[in-house]
RNA sequence: GCGGGUAUGGCGAAAUUGGUAGACGCGCCAGACUUAGGAUCUGGUGCCGUGAGGCAUGGGGGUUCGAGUCCCUCUAUCCGCACCA
């Protein structure tokens, strides 16, 4: 019998699923572990070969641990709400509804090829009501919650307002929007909408009128990491700054504990850089200055107060609230000029200038507090309004882009540290003596940070500050696909929730879904749903990407709960998940969510851990090969004219373009010199219909015309090939199921493994399957030649023993540390070693079907059965090696003389080293060398070589 | 600009704590069986040299009996952040 893998594959796959195989249990006694993959987007284009990458490792781990006695929780589901589906659906006209369960349905079949054993019965779709029902329920959660900075956790804003009935706001410590104070009496008069308006400012769910990224062709708000250089991530599409009133999510309030926290993970170490840049705390101090021409205080933030005396100007950010009160009337013209300017100009245009800056003018003046200098206070788009308090003091002498803009308008540079002592010192080492700086002269920059910080909170006008980067997370989305908000409107626009029971708030069927351009969603058409009888109105914003996948990993632990969101048993079984796998993308947006939102459940004593992932797995991407032609601008004698690649040196860049080709046309593609021959230009120009007719091609040999390019000549146009990303547009997409139609899902997932480290990004390159191939017949051929089956009975030897249990050592050792692709070779060598010995007895093959299981999953199936077992394979034990057969009886020692490699010999594996030592200066070769001198030392290293030291 | 990673044959890559560098696979070369093979099997394959031998882990330097591995430095390349006061 051939080895037949898609019959093989359907046979099993249907015993899976008839056998509930990959069932998983809430109710076990064995140790839980919790295997976790990104879910994917489920979005039109399909899996290409990289996106299964991860899945195949966090596979092979899964079923390595099952085979170890664990209750393996792996389960897989979609993130379907969100721009990409969205999106998706306006490109095709019809209703993400139906597109994104179509789509669901193809990546589950295109899973399912693959061979999982993903545990389908708790798939998730954050789009489904049963899903997004508890989403809703942790939003309103947030809405009722505030955080209290001295208990450090949530607390409910019932008990907020009777603190705010009893005592006013004063003694409240609370992660707050800013908001003025006020007693008990004052609070007891408000009105319900002042209430309601200044409860805002406390709750973790809350509303406010902010600069928001909002993109006009997207019709919709983005978050900050959803922006890319100024456009938006998806599409590419310009964003700009804009005032709009938006729903936010307080994660501000965990910046600390999202930062401390990081210590108890397992991620690398890249990864927790990445979110603690995001995160990016500082120590400084709020500093406030007397203004010249008004009763205003000037509040600035630096790190640097020591730099005070060299302060020569203040700048601060064109929308400060100070910029209109504080101008003179001789400034007058020129602050609005420039704030005219700034607000021409679009969020890329600030970004593409960074190296610029410019500002105007204010005519006001603050009051250095120390020496009652005064100091002329600019405004410039180069400090942010929302960073620190929207205001700096320019130390020119020290920051260059405070020196830049000194120097730019002619103000004062007065040097403030002397850096002699310390040659090569940047700035943010804070190292130096003060110089011109009053009492602080001569003293170390630290210890003067400090005094200028005492001095200042003794005074009143100071104290120290921390202060983060990451802002509050917009949560409105101008869109259609996305979660409804379970918030309605009264009369007097105060906002309130649902009550839970009448969750979930389903989103409205709606047949024009496309965004509108005035700012309001899509829902707001939809008169009948937003207007209630009674008068209120709902919020007809949704939520954006990020809310459903913010929990997702919770709701698995128990998925069809109607109660909870899961059960406090089935979260104090699974905890929290210990192996995340997925791509590093998500690096500092949907992990930092997620820690979040786990953070408040966990203040709520609704999770168990204070993290949500105890070990974070990056893959790499797996890029694929793009090939490309070049194509002249000009025609050349009326016809498109494309030229070989190393002929178009001969133009300049701007007179050609390159064009992709789809890489099956191309010859020794990837390689060094790719070409495409007769056949692939006759296949290009099928392909390229525009071109067809009346195209010249470029080559050595001169200009030619397609039918001058003959078959088998020597005539070859050479195309230009890159390592690119895998997309349609590149026509470089290799789809899984392809693969899989070929060579079978055993090698597919052996292949992808073996490409190299999991961690790397790797070029996809479908001509060295052929490698795993092989493999997976030998390994069939071992069982069977010629349809019969030729097992032996017979005892295994002591030599096959020691092949396969130093297999087994080997491979769960790398499978431990997910080193998956010495595993497949690994496979090789192993069962290299038992053909040569011609090895097909059932005492070794047993094992080794085991150990090859959680990799090739429906191959070991097959032969496992083959062996006379009943049961799935993926029930049996994962092979343990036994240590008798790992010692080897002898040592091939390299022997060295000064460190070099002189010769080798065999020394009995259980010799002490003085007999090695002895042994040594005995052998012929080392005399010789050593010529009668003795030797000054001779250095075992037991297991490893033996060096001589003359 | 700041932060982080990577660099090993023609290619993908091994080398767990410093201990015979290049395992395993692709490709290539030779051979066997074949009417034939893009099937299968066997052997070879880092570079220089007929040879003994020498040289090799991006470049330079250091520590060590011994460095791909540790330290310093330079270069190339990829990724992330980017007016954060």
């Amino acid at each position: 019998m051939e080895y037949n893998f898609s019959e093989i594959e359907t046979k099993w796959k249907k015993y899976w699923e008839e056998n509930q195989v990959y069932k998983v249990s809430n109710n076990s006694n064995k140790p839980k572990y919790y295997v976790l993959d990104m879910f994917p987007y489920p979005s039109g284009a399909g899996l290409h070969v990289g996106h299964p990458l991860g899945y195949i490792a966090s596979d092979i781990f899964t079923r390595y641990k099952r085979m170890q006695g664990h209750e393996v929780l792996h389960p897989m589901g979609f993130d379907s709400f969100g721009l990409p589906a969205e999106q998706y659906a306006i490109q095709t006209g019809i209703h993400p509804e139906k597109t994104t369960a179509e789509n669901i349905k193809r990546y589950r079949a295109q899973l399912d090829n693959i061979g999982f054993s993903f545990d389908w019965s708790r798939q998730v779709s954050t789009c489904e009501p049963e899903f997004y029902k508890w989403t809703q329920w942790i939003f309103i959660e947030l809405f009722n919650h505030w955080y209290d900075q001295n208990r450090n956790t949530a607390l409910p804003i019932s008990e907020l307002e009777i603190i705010f009935s009893r005592e006013g706001n004063r003694h409240v410590n609370a992660a707050q929007s800013p908001c003025p104070s006020f007693a008990a009496s004052q609070w007891n008069s408000f009105s319900r909408k002042e209430k309601s308006d200044l409860l805002m400012n406390y709750r973790l769910a809350y509303r406010k009128e902010a600069f928001v990224n909002w993109c006009e062709a997207l019709g919709t708000v983005l978050a900050n990491d959803e922006v890319k250089d100024g456009v938006s991530e998806r599409g590419g599409h310009p964003v700009e700054r804009r005032p709009m009133t938006q729903w936010f999510l307080r994660i501000t309030a965990y910046a600390q504990r999202l930062l401390d926290d990081l210590k108890d993970v397992d991620f690398s170490d890249s990864m927790k850089i990445m979110q603690s840049n995001w995160i990016g705390r500082s120590t400084g101090a709020q500093v406030f200055f007397d203004i010249d021409s008004s009763i205003e205080k000037l509040e600035i933030y630096t790190t640097r107060a020591d730099t005070i005396f060299g302060a020569t100007f203040m700048v601060l950010a064109p929308e400060h609230e100070l910029v209109d009160i504080i101008t003179t009337t001789d400034q007058r013209k020129a602050i609005d000029q420039y704030l005219e300017f700034v607000k021409s100009r679009s969020e890329r245009d600030r970004m593409a200038e960074v190296k610029e800056v410019s500002g105007a003018f204010t005519g006001a003046f603050a009051i250095n507090p120390f020496n009652q200098e005064k100091i002329p206070i600019w405004i410039g788009e180069y400090v942010l309004k929302d960073y620190g308090t929207g205001a700096i003091m320019a130390v020119p002498a020290d920051d260059a882009r405070d020196n830049a803009f000194a120097k730019k308008y002619h103000l004062p540079i007065v040097e403030i540290i002397d850096k002699s002592m310390y040659p090569g010192a940047t700035i943010e080492d804070k190292l130096g003596k003060m110089i011109n700086s009053d009492f602080i002269n001569g003293m170390e920059v630290l210890p003067a940070i400090d005094l200028i910080c005492n001095r200042l909170e003794s005074m009143g006008i100071g104290k120290k500050q921390i202060n983060f980067k990451m802002r509050d997370a917009n949560f409105s989305r101008q869109r259609y696909w996305g979660e409804p908000f379970p918030i309605i409107y009264d009369n007097e626009g105060i906002p309130y929730t649902l009550d839970k029971n009448e969750l979930p708030l389903e989103l409205p069927a709606l047949d024009d879904f496309k965004p509108t351009t005035n700012g309001k969603a899509p829902l707001s058409k939809l008169e009948s749903w937003v207007k209630l009888p009674n008068g209120h109105t709902r919020e007809t914003d949704t939520m954006p990407g990020f809310a459903g996948s913010s929990w997702y990993f919770l709701r698995y632990m128990d998925p069809n709960n109607q109660k909870e969101f899961a059960s406090k048993e089935a979260i104090t079984y699974w905890q929290d998940v210990d192996l995340y796998v997925g791509g590093t993308e998500h690096a500092v947006g949907h992990l930092l969510y997620s820690r979040f939102w786990h953070k408040f459940l966990f203040d709520l004593g609704l999770t168990v851990t204070k993290e949500p992932y105890k070990r974070l797995l990056n893959q790499g991407m797996i890029q694929g090969i793009s090939e490309s032609i070049y194509l002249l601008k000009e025609k050349h004698e009326g016809k498109n004219l494309f030229v070989s690649k190393e002929l178009i040196k001969k133009y300049d860049e701007k007179e050609y373009i390159r064009i992709a080709v789809p890489i099956s046309y191309v010859k020794d593609y990837g390689t060094e010199n790719p070409f495409l021959d007769h056949l692939g230009l006759m296949d290009l120009l099928l392909f390229y219909k525009e071109y067809s007719d009346n195209s010249l091609f470029e080559i050595e040999q001169g200009i030619k015309n397609f039918t001058e390019i003959l078959p088998n000549s020597q005539y070859k146009f050479y195309t230009h090939s890159e390592v690119a990303k895998m997309s349609k547009s590149q026509y470089n997409v290799i789809n899984p199921d392809d693969v899989i139609e070929k060579y079978g899902s055993d090698c597919f997932r052996l292949f992808e493994m073996f490409l190299g480290p999991l961690e790397q990004s790797k070029p996809w390159d479908t001509r060295s399957i052929d490698g795993v191939g092989k493999f997976v017949r030998r390994l069939w051929a071992s069982f069977y030649s010629d349809d019969v089956l030729t097992i032996s009975d017979e005892l295994a030897t002591d030599e096959e023993l020691k092949i396969l249990h130093k297999g087994i050592k080997k491979i769960s050792d790398d499978i431990e540390r997910f080193s998956f692709n010495t595993c497949v070779s690994q496979f090789m060598i192993i069962l290299n070693e038992l053909k040569s010995i011609n090895c097909n007895k059932r005492e070794i093959l047993d094992p080794l079907v085991r150990l090859i299981a959680p990799f090739a999953p429906f191959l070991s199936e097959e032969l496992w059965s083959s062996l006379g077992h009943s049961e799935s394979v993926h029930k049996s034990r994962f092979p343990q090696a036994n240590e008798k057969y790992l010692v080897e009886s002898i040592f091939t020692y390299p022997i060295c003389i000064n460190g070099k490699k002189r010769g080798t010999y065999d020394f009995p594996a259980d010799a002490s080293q003085d007999t090695l030592i002895d042994m040594t200066l005995k052998l012929d070769f080392v005399n010789k060398w050593l010529d009668g001198t003795a030797p000054k030392k001779v250095i075992v290293v037991p297991g490893k070589m033996v060096n001589i030291v003359i």
